[in-house]
DNA sequence: TATTGTTATACTCTATAACTATA
DNA sequence: TATAGTTATAGAGTATAACAATA
């Protein structure tokens, strides 16, 4: 009797929709060993270098506790350097390396692939309606073009946690001068 | 120099405007002390009255360990419940209570309130386009209509851990005699 | 005293294995 | 032997407090 066919509300098709694109997101960056949290701090500090960690926190959303963590694994890949601020010697000043340039443009690749993964099904000026309208409720509540709310959130398949044992490249705390003082807690 | 102005990748939107979604869903249902997983099994438990939890678990695409804990809140209510089923007596025939189905109607009217929000900033012409659009994205992705990718994901405000002390309606484990067997292990 | 980076801690969700009762 | 529900356990993310060095 009702002749438009009934369709799931809007507001569960993004949620369904952008699930399921974050996790895929993250399985196009597994090849590289990257979680979504690494690169969006790749890409923040490309973007402002010498950004300090609060204000990457700040900006990405992500705890200075949690951030610690993820700016470790990349200092520890060689991505990123610490190096010291020279005005205060409390920040550190955040650096890609030339390896992080490399990653970080392997990333951009990738998002274009995902990208087009994405808007596979539809048309040129689909695309267009689509991104114009995702944009409009974007603005409308006040999120900020280039972060999203909650980085860490949606898992990335980072591979079955059991599966650890002679991995390649698995990431192990304390390898080489990291930091700057040890800062040996009491 | 480019005369549409440039916007992010619709990737990216999509992942940023559901997670934001997501979120605010949860915040919606917080006031009923439930969070989205509680509301999908509900649902499910309605539109198919008896079900396992085994079916249940692959329906919702949620571990059966889990599930054991999530029904357990719900049961504790009194939202919904667990019976014999007769053939075989291993399952559970989960069913729903009538203080469920109150329950459910809420969630109905929360959900109808957050479809509104979220569709706040488009014209009833933007919202036909925008559905048939994630639809189609839905569609070529696989997506079941009614299940999301990774239920628990996503974190709902559950209120801070820390404020867990004199809270009226907490959860808790062990109040009554909820399953069949005690079935203690070893 | 306040701030930056850090460690410690607790809770939640995810994922797997193992176990009991039943088929 | 296989399956349903459950428990135990490990790992990762979220969040807060507290700490040392520095401002």
């Amino acid at each position: 009797m009702q002749s438009r066919p009934s369709r799931p509300p809007i507001a569960f098709l993004l949620t369904q929709v952008g699930s399921h694109a974050a996790g895929k997101f993250a399985e196009r960056l597994a090849p590289l060993d990257l979680a979504p949290p690494h690169a969006g701090i790749l890409r923040a500090i490309a973007v402002n270098a010498g950004m300090s960690q609060q204000a990457l926190s700040g900006y990405l959303h992500i705890l200075p506790s949690r951030l610690v963590t993820l700016v470790d694994e990349l200092q520890e890949r060689g991505l990123i350097e610490r190096r010291d601020s020279p005005e205060d010697r409390r920040v550190y000043a955040l650096h890609l390396t030339p390896k992080g340039q490399t990653a970080l443009e392997a990333i951009a690749r990738i998002g274009r692939e995902h990208e087009s993964a994405v808007c596979a099904p539809l048309t040129d000026d689909e695309r267009e309606q689509l991104g114009a309208l995702l944009l409009k409720i974007a603005e409308a509540e006040g999120l900020v073009p280039g972060v999203h709310p909650g980085f860490g959130r949606m898992g990335p398949p980072r591979g079955n946690p059991r599966d650890h044992q002679g991995g390649a490249s698995e990431l192990s705390r304390d390898s080489g001068k990291l930091r700057r003082a040890p800062r040996r807690g009491k």
